[in-house]
DNA sequence: ACAGAAGCTTA
DNA sequence: GTAAGCTTCTGTT
């Protein structure tokens, strides 16, 4: 289960193995969060709502995605048990069961009746049961859980439920955020749980009144356990103890210790009404759940639901809420049993029975239905641009900002000058607080060719500044949403006039996140796909190539209807998408490792790097005299003066008229004259070939980086501001554009004097920190590959020792070909591997390659199973997961076609590795700046090359840096996923980036 | 002016 | 065999 998905079931249905049980202890929580929580009085009538707050924020954080917890898996079925009275069938067994209980306070009382509301407006079954307490019927649940072949998870604390523990059944304290399993029982109790109910017989508690055996604290009994094995063990030879007291006590007390065994030992046989295909389950519902926090006046947590269901909660009333007063209330089952009042409570209608039973199959509650039944009206309703509007002056716009803040969600657009946002000047921004409701503020439109008369602006536009600063407070708004299209642009923009743009929602993200694989989450891609609309243009506006206009040149009211558009459009496929991410239990993913990304991206795009234009210019002339001189030999050697740099010349000659052997032809009918081809003709002791690829690397490093890269120089900062894509690629690695610094040679020696122009400030140093070999220990994890775990344990040569696996061969003295080959099929793996490319890499024939294979895949048939399990999984779900849940997708893994869908598996294969690896750096960047801060240190992130990241620091601190930089890396799957392979980062610093790689 | 192919750079 | 982005050439618009 380390990474498959269990898709949910939208219809009901028992539990199944890989299915997990959340049971939360509601009786033991109220109390425990009463105690534990400052007091909390509702503002408009000082209703107590402490325990009622703590609750919902409890059930709402194991809801939304259990790895926003320790708990770490995600909950299939779920329910919240309560004790029914405080009498139950052990008061029969011994009177005084309990008794010394006190009324529970005054202000605890009313929140008895609203926590059981709270849980059927979360959706969740609601039970208890009459002459029972809660853990009996949670160990009934455990029970069947069990026997279905599923996982249980207590959320409780209490020890009295501890007996329960087991290797399917686990614990979870939801107030100190800790799992209880076997070791932490025996940790904290010296037995294992199946003796817990011994452990407890002879301690007595004093708090429910169990005598136990007076004089024993649970350290006496824990030996005396271990001693003698059980309690019947203990009582039959209790003559043995050498302790006298202890001795008599014991004996005088053995028929105590008997009844308190009774009291304690969970009954687990209730005779339950609901069975477990209740409790599947189900996403709440928006409105039903919001009305209910409202009425609470939970303002956090209202907005947070919200944001998680795309629900508008301005739309959403509060609900009545039946509330026991202190006078008609009699002990902790004050509001069990009453139906009437929980339903009211939900805002459910009178044919809404509280069971589990009736509310579980209710329509309306699939999150997947709510996802349809959004998309249906989406994509129902064409788009009006008629109330569009432009907003001319600063009442106006006051007047809309007024309106954003008490709806609390807006989806918002900038127009600017250029589509690098840190060359971006702000031409307008645009809002939409509804569907249909969006308006377009110009700030800075010029009239004309500005570049004769300066720029006239144009009149009735809000000037920057202003419009910025009644603007500033709603973007910092903690309690006003922004929906933005890739909101990263709009941030750095408005970083750079000093808005801090928080919190935020990125439609492209949540697209990214849901989609990854299906095609491209651009606002026109999206609008087609979701909302059947095509939005307008850029080009239509500002034109395109040559007679491309800066947007400050757009007419205003087309400016107006365009980006207006762009606003409404955000928000329409918001409302589409976001339900969606609960639905599929993607919120974590969004939340963990795109959104908190996006800040961080951010800055490092802001802070940019230093690069020596003096190095590059020099390396660049060195680049075109030897590029020269290759040319004149090349020219003296085919007699003439070709384009070398036209494949379609080059290729005629060598093949056509000079008639060399070999070539191949490129698909559309050219000779190929690749460097893998013109390599082995070089090989094979042609001159030219060599000359020619030695040309083409010469032009290649002049070409893209030495002549491209000064033009990147930033006119004001001077440093070189690259642009990270974060929903590019399908794998979830990061890209990087404009320039690309993910690119820079290294493999040559030539090409690493690029790196050397690469530097840090004075007094300063850069540091690089990279992963050795994540993406094989990521496989060797998944896979869970015994040879390969031990061996990155031991930090062993990983290619030794594959090649010692499958040739038999000692790591001593290997010979060197023996491990290049086996790292190539280390690789391949990686990639997906096929014979046919294997057998390219290696220049061997393909039986060759096909037979290396075959004994890899002998000397690791865990590998094979994975690669298997990947297909098959692929095959069946069309999308694989990584280790964190990321969902790459493969619509066409199905195909019909065989090389398609070959292509398709190998890509799937390598999506989770490579995902997985992108996943944990991300990870790594998401935690890095905070744990910088907190060591006092001024480093810098500024690049990331997939597995290496940059750094830039003061020189005094590095030192400090290494480490803290290794440790955030080395430990970024925790505490999400403890991996069974240590990660390793070299790190090391110097003044360019050529040394400290 | 643009799109696609070919080729090269990286992890 | 996986994942990207950039430059040049070439043919078409």
């Amino acid at each position: 289960m380390a990474w498959t998905a269990t898709p949910r079931r939208a219809i009901p249905a028992g539990m199944k193995k890989g299915d997990h049980l959340f049971l939360v202890d509601g009786s033991g929580y109220i109390f425990r969060a009463y105690h534990a929580l400052p007091p909390l009085n509702r503002k408009s009538d000082g209703l107590p709502t402490n325990a009622v707050l703590g609750f919902c924020n409890m059930v709402w954080k194991l809801m939304q995605d259990a790895r926003n917890t320790d708990v770490g898996v995600v909950p299939t079925h779920f329910a919240v048990i309560f004790d029914y009275s405080s009498k139950t069938f052990r008061n029969d067994l011994y009177p005084e069961y309990k008794a010394n209980r006190s009324a529970p306070p005054e202000d605890l009382i009313p929140q008895f009746g609203l926590i059981r509301q709270a849980t059927t407006a979360f959706n969740l079954p609601c039970i208890e049961m009459e002459g029972f307490e809660a853990d009996d019927l949670i160990a009934t649940y455990c029970r069947l859980a069990c026997e279905a072949g599923g996982d249980t998870t207590i959320i409780s604390s209490d020890k009295d439920l501890m007996q329960l523990v087991g290797p399917t059944v686990g614990m979870y304290d939801p107030m100190k955020d800790r799992q209880i399993g076997i070791p932490e029982v025996v940790e904290k109790w010296g037995v294992p749980p199946e003796k817990m109910i011994d452990l407890q017989a002879l301690t007595g508690d004093s708090v429910d009144n169990v005598p136990g055996v007076p004089g024993i604290g649970p350290k006496t009994a824990a030996q005396l356990l271990e001693q003698f094995g059980d309690l019947d063990g203990l009582l039959a030879r209790a003559g043995e103890i050498k302790q006298d007291k202890r001795r008599e006590s014991i004996i005088a007390n053995a028929d105590k210790a008997r009844i308190s065994r009774e009291l304690v030992t969970l009954k687990n046989d209730v005779p339950v009404v609901e069975g477990l295909d209740d409790f599947v389950l189900h996403a709440p519902d928006g409105p039903k759940l919001i009305g209910f926090l409202k009425t609470m006046e939970f303002t956090t947590l209202t907005r947070r639901v919200g944001e998680a269901t795309a629900t508008e909660i301005g739309d959403v009333q509060a609900v009545p809420v039946t509330i026991e007063r202190a006078d008609t209330a009699h002990g902790p089952d004050v509001g069990s049993g009453a139906p009437a009042a929980a339903e009211s409570a939900a805002g459910a209608g009178p044919d809404e029975a509280v069971s589990a039973k009736a509310q579980a199959p209710a329509q309306g509650d699939t999150p997947s239905l709510l996802s349809a039944l959004r998309l249906e009206a989406a994509s129902a309703g064409k788009i009006d641009k008629s109330a569009y509007v432009a907003i001319r002056d600063a009442a106006t716009l006051k007047a809309w900002l007024a309106e954003v803040k008490e709806t609390g969600i807006v989806a918002f657009d900038t127009q600017t000058t250029s589509s690098d946002p840190m060359l971006a000047d702000l031409v307008g921004f645009s809002m939409a607080i509804a569907a249909g409701r969006a308006a377009y503020v110009p700030l800075a439109h010029t009239s004309g060719n500005g570049d004769l008369l300066g720029g006239g602006l144009i009149d009735n536009q809000i000037p920057v500044r202003e419009a910025l600063a009644l603007l500033k407070p709603l973007l910092e708004d903690r309690s006003v949403l922004k929906i933005v299209q890739d909101v990263k642009y709009d941030i750095v923009v408005m970083n750079r006039h000093g808005i801090d743009v928080t919190p935020f929602d990125d439609t492209m993200l949540i697209s990214y996140v849901l989609d990854a694989g299906t095609g491209h989450h651009t606002l026109a891609a999206l609008s087609e796909k979701w909302l059947g609309h095509a939005p307008t243009p850029l080009k239509d506006l500002a034109g395109s190539g040559r007679s491309l206009v800066g947007f400050d040149q757009v007419d205003i009211d087309r400016a107006a209807g365009y980006a207006a558009e762009h606003a409404d459009v955000t928000l329409r496929l918001w409302r589409v998408l976001k339900p969606r991410l609960a639905a599929k239990g993607l919120v974590s993913v969004y939340e963990r490792l795109e959104r908190p990304l996006v800040p961080v991206l951010a800055r490092m795009e802001q802070r940019g790097i230093s690069v020596d234009r003096q190095i590059l210019s020099r390396l660049s002339g060195e680049l075109a005299q030897g590029a020269a001189r290759l040319e004149e030999e090349i020219y003296g050697l085919i007699g003439e003066r070709i384009n070398i740099g036209s494949p379609k010349q080059l290729g005629d000659i060598l093949f056509g008229r000079m008639g060399l052997p070999g070539g191949s032809k490129t698909k559309t009918g050219q000779w190929s004259t690749s460097a893998q081809l013109l390599e082995d003709l070089a090989a094979e002791g042609h001159e030219l070939p060599r000359k020619i690829v030695d040309w083409r690397q010469l032009t290649k490093l002049k070409s893209t980086y030495t002549d491209a890269l000064p033009g990147f120089i930033h006119p004001d900062t001077r440093r070189v501001h690259t642009s990270y894509a974060l929903a590019a690629t399908t794998t979830g690695r990061l890209s990087s554009s404009d320039p690309n610094l993910q690119n820079i040679p290294v493999r040559t020696a030539e090409g690493r004097k690029i790196r050397t122009a690469f530097i840090a400030d004075k007094g300063h140093k850069l540091v690089s920190a990279d992963y050795s070999q994540i993406e094989l220990r990521v496989l060797a994890h998944v896979a869970e590959i015994p040879q390969l775990t031990q061996a990155f344990a031991e930090g062993a040569d990983i290619h030794a020792i594959t090649a010692s696996e499958m040739f038999n061969v000692p790591v001593e003295g290997m010979p060197s070909e023996v491990r290049r080959r086996a790292k190539a099929i280390n690789f391949g793996i990686i990639y997906g591997i096929s014979a046919f490319g294997l057998a390219n890499q290696l220049s061997i024939p393909r039986e060759e390659a096909s037979a290396y294979i075959k004994k890899y895949f002998e000397r690791f048939p865990g590998i094979r199973d994975y690669i298997e399990a990947t297909k098959a999984y692929a095959r069946e779900y069309g999308f694989v997961e990584t280790i964190f849940g990321r969902r790459i997708h493969y619509p066409e893994i199905r195909s019909s076609n065989p090389s398609i869908r070959a292509f398709n598996e190998r890509a799937s294969i390598n999506a989770r590795l490579q995902g997985t690896a992108a996943d944990i750096i991300r990870r790594a960047m998401v935690h890095m700046d905070e744990a910088l801060d907190k060591a006092g240190l001024s480093a810098r992130m500024l690049l990331q090359v997939h597995d290496e990241l940059i750094f830039e620091t003061v020189e005094a601190e590095v030192e400090a840096t290494i480490p803290i930089v290794r440790q955030v890396m080395e430990h970024a799957p925790m505490p999400a996923v403890s991996m069974s392979v240590p990660l390793h980062v070299d790190a090391r610093a110097a003044h360019n980036w050529d040394e400290a790689h």
